[in-house]
DNA sequence: AACTGGGACAACCGCCAACCC
DNA sequence: AGGGTTGGCGGTTGTCCCAGT
């Protein structure tokens, strides 16, 4: 049966003894879904009687299996899973369905396509046909070493964000401890000690309120301590702009430490937002 | 604007092995 | 044991869409 015959409508599909063929519709979905819903997964032949489709078992099936299957991962294929299959396929050829048991929510028929479309007629366009599989398995070589490249690359950057944020933790609690320690000097001496004023530092309390670890004194060490204009905020004077000044210090942090992305803003957004 | 080539995706086909009676 | 049924798998084809010419 030709698909030239189904137009561009939902009942396109063609009849071939009895079952029907071609695009599945919407209706046609629901029903299969319900029918795997309250029978499972197999007998997938009685699926016509059952559930009133006019489809075959290996039609619903597939259906099924490529299409409506609740985990089914949608979406391009990522670099990782590219270079899963390039390594699987090198190990096991052409065995889609033994290559889609690694990468889960991927279905063969998916990944097959992908195959057939990335590497297939890459691998044709190779000027050396006589030698096919030299330059195959060169090509592969070369796939295999840029998606490891890669890898190792985002590895590396996520390593050293770690690393970065690492330190500025720990600068933060040694400078958090030298704040607690002051106060606790202050309220003996009836006295602030004298620390001197650094924007930087300032940006850095500031994120010292929104740390999730961050004490109840920590936060008052940093709403206490004295604005540009030398007055004390938290007092009541002028909580507001200090709100904005500790805002201005979040979004700095970008420019101070240069690691932290926009999911981090966030991340310290929804932190800090129960402080304001 | 029309044509063309390629990518992405969906679906079908044929073969085969496992299972059942 | 053997024939029929069922399900799984790989190959192939058709359609749609988009970018380039």
């Amino acid at each position: 049966m030709s698909w030239a015959l189904m137009t561009g409508h939902f009942d396109w599909g063609s009849i071939d003894e009895g079952w029907r063929k071609g695009p599945w519709t919407a209706e046609e979905d629901k029903l299969l879904i319900e029918y795997v819903r309250v029978h499972g997964e197999g007998r997938w032949n009685s699926v016509a009687r059952l559930a009133g489709l006019r489809r075959n078992g290996k039609s619903c099936r597939l259906r099924w299996v490529n299409y409506l299957r609740p985990d089914l991962k949608r979406g391009q294929i990522t670099p990782h899973e590219e270079s899963i299959i390039l390594e699987m396929h090198a190990r096991w050829g052409n065995r889609w369905s033994t290559i889609a048991r690694s990468l889960p929510g991927r279905t063969d028929n998916e990944i097959k396509n992908y195959w057939r479309t990335h590497f297939k007629k890459k691998t044709k366009l190779s000027p050396d046909n006589s030698s096919d599989h030299k330059t195959k398995a060169r090509l592969l070589k070369r796939q295999q070493f840029q998606q490891q490249q890669l890898l190792q690359q985002q590895q590396q950057l996520l390593q050293q964000q770690q690393e970065e944020e690492q330190e500025e933790l720990q600068y933060l609690n040694q400078f958090d401890m030298k704040r607690i320690m002051s106060l606790l000097g202050e309220t003996a001496q009836k006295s602030a000690p004298e620390l001197p004023y650094v924007p930087q530092l300032r940006q850095e309390m500031a994120t010292a309120v929104s740390y999730p670890n961050t004490t109840e004194e920590q936060q008052q060490a940093a709403l206490f301590y004295p604005t540009i204009d030398g007055n004390v905020s938290g007092s009541g004077s002028d909580t507001s702009n200090e709100v904005e000044v500790l805002w201005d210090g979040l979004w700095n942090l970008d420019d101070i430490n240069g690691n932290l992305g926009a999911t981090s803003k966030v991340w310290l957004y929804s932190l800090a937002t129960p402080f304001c």
